[in-house]
DNA sequence: AAAGGCGTCTTGTCCATACAGGTAGGGAGT
DNA sequence: ACTCCCTACCTGTATGGACAAGACGCCTTT
């Protein structure tokens, strides 16, 4: 964290979580922070911008920036890994492997991965684990191209994020999440120990490289009761999209 | 729509819509687009981060910047209102209030609202549909400074946020939206037409003005089927926030 | 043919400046 | 006491320049 603009951000964020900067109140000038860090004004915009973005300040030209809530964000690297975000909430992550098998992708799933039809893939059916119980069920498919590095990989891995990219340096950057809700299965609710007929929330997710390119697509259920979603969004910045089905 | 930097995002967006720059292609430098359109590097670095932020683009640096999608991101208007947004998409929204008191806020309401305890609020009950279909039920507490307004809009009024902008110059700015799924009540299951624990999509969101102040807090609650919840996001932005429970 | 090194291109970071547009508070006038 | 206006302040927009860091293709070497 060398550069300027993330270590002021930083600072900010620090200020807000601890109370110097309380929920309502006004942030300092552009010109003051500038000052105070000894930075050009176009770097302390970088800083600010990066928690408008997170939500945790809200601005309007001409008048002072104001502070929104006092929790930052959570960075992406902890909402690609299931482990790395049980872990830094304080919570013991688990992984089993149920299934896995090779196979050929279906129109969707090729469209997803962006693969030629009845290309190949693999799909994985894991239980996550969230201090010993069942929190939610990954129906997962893998692009070709990555399928051996996957195969690989032991059956109880916690972190697959962390595996494969310490195995051949791929590096989640980019995903599409749709959330919707579902009754749970004659599958789900044996493996996740709930009713048949729960209501699970379904959280369908595609993961791409840094450029563009498709790795996985996943149908992840998450028992009721153990993890919530969170979206923070502005007139700015607005990723949160609502779509109505046929 | 006379900044630069927005007509610049704007044509970029639609010449990504209509297949000038297809998925996986990658876009002209900077320096191209500075010369295109005739601006300097920075203001084209505005327009290309807002299409970053849309999950439009994905950029790494010394690599040129590459097309992830073809469809943008909607707007927040969009999400504020339940009646744009569904006209946007070519459906015909509705809505009818099935009830409505004032009350006081208990300590959760109080503390989201940013009231004193026991402070006066509204409490509506009301009912979306999309193409006559039920589509979901809202339970909305707004906040006393803005009660009376609320309790003079008509019963089947199509756009609240519309007709309060209208009325009172209040604009939306901010929202944070949590969701999870949940079962359906007696209440949830009579008025949306669906039987006693089926899985609903739950979006519980507070809104607040551009001043940061908050203006309602709501619990809605989506019949399955209907709508979809769409988040992307990527290393640089990320608005999607997975809290566990206790 | 495969591996490594080098140079060019592109994006990321940072600075200094200027002006436009909006806010909010204080002072003058009614 | 109240309203209106005006001014100082702040953020938004845009320019132009400079350097750092990373990616990619080409060319040489092995």
């Amino acid at each position: 964290m060398t550069r300027r603009h993330e270590q002021i951000a930083e600072a900010l964020r620090t200020a807000i979580g601890d109370g110097r900067h309380p929920v309502g109140s006004a942030l300092p000038s552009e010109a003051e922070l500038a000052a105070a860090h000894g930075v050009s004004r176009g770097t302390v915009r970088q800083a600010v911008s990066a928690l408008e973005a997170e939500g945790m300040v809200g601005s309007r030209q001409g008048a002072r920036r104001v502070v929104l809530s006092t929790s930052p964000s959570q960075s992406f690297a902890e909402l690609r890994s299931f482990a790395q975000w049980a872990r830094g909430g304080g919570h013991t992550p688990g992984g089993l492997v149920l299934e896995s098998a090779p196979g050929r992708a279906d129109g969707e799933e090729a469209a997803l991965l962006q693969l030629p039809p009845g290309g190949e893939v693999l799909r994985v059916l894991r239980l996550r684990t969230l201090d010993g119980e069942p929190a939610l069920l990954e129906r997962t498919v893998y692009a070709g191209w990555i399928a051996a590095a996957v195969a690989q990989l032991p059956d109880d891995c916690e972190s697959v994020t962390q595996e494969l990219y310490e195995r051949t340096g791929l590096v989640f950057a980019h995903g599409e999440h749709h959330l919707d809700a579902v009754a749970a299965g004659t599958e789900d609710s044996r493996r996740l120990g709930v009713r048949r007929g729960s209501p699970l929330l379904r959280v369908r997710r595609t993961t791409t490289t840094p450029e563009g390119r498709p790795v996985e697509t996943s149908d992840d259920r998450y028992r009721p009761g153990s993890v919530v979603f969170t979206v923070r969004n502005s007139t700015r910045t607005n990723p949160l999209v609502r779509s109505a089905l046929a």
